[in-house]
RNA sequence: CGGGGCGUGGCUCAGCUUGGUAGAGCGCUCGGUUCGGGACCGAGAGGUCGGAGGUUCGAAUCCUCUCGCCCCGACCA
């Protein structure tokens, strides 16, 4: 391909909207432009790395057996109301209404769809089980979309769609879809981490999620160093901390410590002191937090949490708790008027028609501190067992980073930033059960399909790879999802022995089943060539010059090592062969886990 | 949806406070000199200043409304 026809321009600024690296290097390298907002043009360059990388995902999903089709992207009204989801699925969910007034949506994601063609197809328990899966544009209005293409409101996605005879068998697909999904991220050449995560509103028994490591990643990942653990924060266990010992319990005193203006845990902690005290360990403090919960079915209730002073509270634990379809903080005026204190006095004793749940962190603990709802003043004694009546103890705090590991009990938490690329979700019968998607077992007995369901972010994974390899200069691009593979550069194009060698090169290297774009602009200096080649990141650099070719040679760079290597124009196809064999190898070793 | 910010050639921005014939750099076209890490000279093309209304002899500039976009937060498969 001759770069002077490629549709492209390169930028030497930065774009003003562009915040994280990805956008910026994809809008300057020209390979997206947005179109309005989280809505982009997907150019020729960009185009490429995204049919390659969906091109892996069809080889490693076909091997299982998985069949690809493709299914509307606007969808009926009419299914959505019949799954519950036309009522409780936001305002993510584009409607529209067509000419005749029926309801439509622009599809989020196709489990209605796909179960309404499983169930009008497959009867019978000797078509099971079977997995369907399309690569397909998505639409969902975020609220915020941001960051270039890493959040769109538009995306490709691949869905995947698994239909099973009974739990065990949708188990083990589960887990050759979780196999997939490693051998495809493996393939690409990132670093990434398989982590259990939440399974939110949807409901289910387990889900992993498939993280891309990368600092500008929007999920906070826990990893014990020393066992396999490894989870999204919102769902990392937080370990059973040591019961401390406050002495022998007393009873609570009222009002006891008075911390007038001090804002703040540490600095109220510091100033509470009487005979005995010149300031409490954080540790033995409490800190608490009101929850407006909100059901299914439009009930809502009052949650108060309640944990150690140096603990952070887990929202999405919280929620999980107390089975809420959503969960706000009070307003602070709300809060303060509920509690008859303000801000930082607030607590939880002798509140009235709040449920509350206490971390397990303080099952036995005695003798805290906790706001008295009165300004300026603490409780001291609190025994959450004896003085929250009804209170439960879950697991509600934040795990963080150093803390021992509940699952091996030897190693300790690290933390991780990561983008998620993917996700394998155990979906159960809820689809099937309120769409009727069933078959006939051996016995005659009609039952509900077993289902699960598998994303790929494909968009957001070929953001994801080059968040994970760039430098001052552009792009690294990992090898199988590079636009080209080789960025032939013609020095000189006004000097006719150069052209030949270039256009041989080309053609050369082409017919060796290299892709190649061929810088062939005139009027163009070197040093602009080479900021652009820097620039699109292409793995393989080959240049041809006048000035080189006076020595008989020609060079071949590395954009990721910049080592060059010059030689005679009629070896050219055997170093490029030398050198992609040498950065795949480096891949290879690279993968995640 | 709350808070903050921005809309001026393809891109990055100046001009606005204090109203008076719309600018720079990059990019693009043509000619010439250059040619190994974003060369230089000369000549060009390209803009309803986001939109509507208002004030004024006169609005990119002042006023009102509106649309779009970005960031923080909340929300979220």
């Amino acid at each position: 391909m001759k770069q002077s026809k490629l549709l492209i321009q390169t930028l030497r600024e930065v774009p003003r909207d562009a915040e994280v690296v990805s956008q910026q290097l994809m809008m300057r390298a020209g390979m997206i432009q947005k179109l309005a907002a989280g809505i982009y043009d997907y150019l020729p360059l960009a185009f490429r790395s995204i049919r390659k990388f969906e091109e892996i995902v069809r080889e490693e999903l076909n091997k299982d057996g998985c069949q690809e089709l493709l299914m509307p992207m606007v969808q009926p009204g009419e299914l959505w109301q019949e799954s519950g989801r036309w009522q409780f699925y936001g305002k993510e969910l584009l409607r529209f209404q067509d000419r005749k007034g029926a309801d439509f949506c622009l599809g989020p994601t196709h489990e209605e769809v796909i179960t309404d063609i499983v169930r009008r197809n497959v009867r019978s328990y000797k078509q099971l089980p079977m997995n369907l899966y399309q690569i397909q544009t998505k639409f969902r209005d975020e609220l915020r979309p941001r960051f270039g293409l890493m959040r769109g409101r538009e995306f490709i996605m691949k869905d995947a769609y698994s239909f099973c005879v009974d739990d065990a068998d949708a188990d083990r697909e589960y887990w050759v879809m979780f196999n997939a999904y490693k051998r495809i991220f493996s393939r690409l050449g990132v670093k990434f981490r398989s982590v259990e995560a939440d399974s939110g509103a949807i409901g289910g028994s387990f889900t992993h999620e498939f993280q891309v490591l990368a600092g500008s990643g929007e999920d906070a990942i826990l990893s014990c160093n020393n066992c396999e653990y490894t989870s999204n924060i919102d769902k990392t266990e937080a370990p059973l901390v040591p019961g401390q010992d406050h002495g022998p319990a007393f009873e609570l005193k009222k009002d006891h410590f008075c911390t007038p203006g001090v804002v703040g845990q540490v600095e109220q902690a510091a100033g509470m002191q009487d005979a005995d005290h010149d300031g409490m360990p954080i540790s033995q403090t409490s800190k608490f937090f009101l929850y407006l919960c909100t059901f299914f079915d439009g009930s809502t209730k009052l949650v108060g949490a309640v944990l150690r002073g140096d603990h952070e509270v887990n929202l999405v634990k919280v929620k999980n708790y107390a089975g809420a379809m959503a969960l706000e903080l009070m307003p602070i005026e709300e809060a303060e008027a509920f509690t008859g204190a303000k801000s930082g006095f607030m607590g939880p004793v002798g509140l009235k028609n709040v449920q509350f749940v206490v971390d397990r962190s303080l099952q036995s603990a005695v003798n805290l501190t906790c706001g008295a709802n009165r300004t300026d003043y603490h409780h001291f004694g609190l025994d959450p067992a004896r003085d929250l009546p009804g209170c439960t103890f879950a697991d509600i705090r934040m795990a963080a980073e150093g803390d021992p590991c509940p699952r091996c009990g030897k190693g300790t938490f690290e933390a991780f930033r990561g983008i998620e690329v993917g996700q394998v979700f155990k979906l159960g019968t809820k689809y099937s059960k309120s769409m009727g998607c069933t078959f006939l077992d051996e016995n005659q007995l009609e039952k509900p399909m077993v289902m699960g369901c598998y994303g790929i972010g494909i968009t957001r994974t070929v953001v994801a790879a080059i968040e994970q390899n760039y430098d001052a200069d552009g792009i690294i691009w990992p090898w199988p999802i590079a636009p080209y593979q080789i960025h032939l550069l013609n020095l000189d194009p006004s000097n006719a022995d150069v052209n030949v060698i270039a256009n041989r090169l080309e053609k050369e290297l082409e017919a060796a089943g290299f892709e190649v774009l061929h810088d062939d602009r005139e009027g163009m200096s070197p040093g602009a060539k080479f900021k652009d080649a820097d620039l699109l990141g292409f793995p393989l650099r080959a240049m041809v010059g006048s000035r080189g070719l006076k020595e008989g040679v020609v060079e071949l760079r590395d954009r990721r090592t910049k080592d060059v290597r010059k030689f005679k124009p009629e070896h050219m196809v055997a170093e490029t062969k030398m050198a992609r064999d040498r950065i795949l190898l480096e891949l290879e070793e690279a993968g995640g886990r």
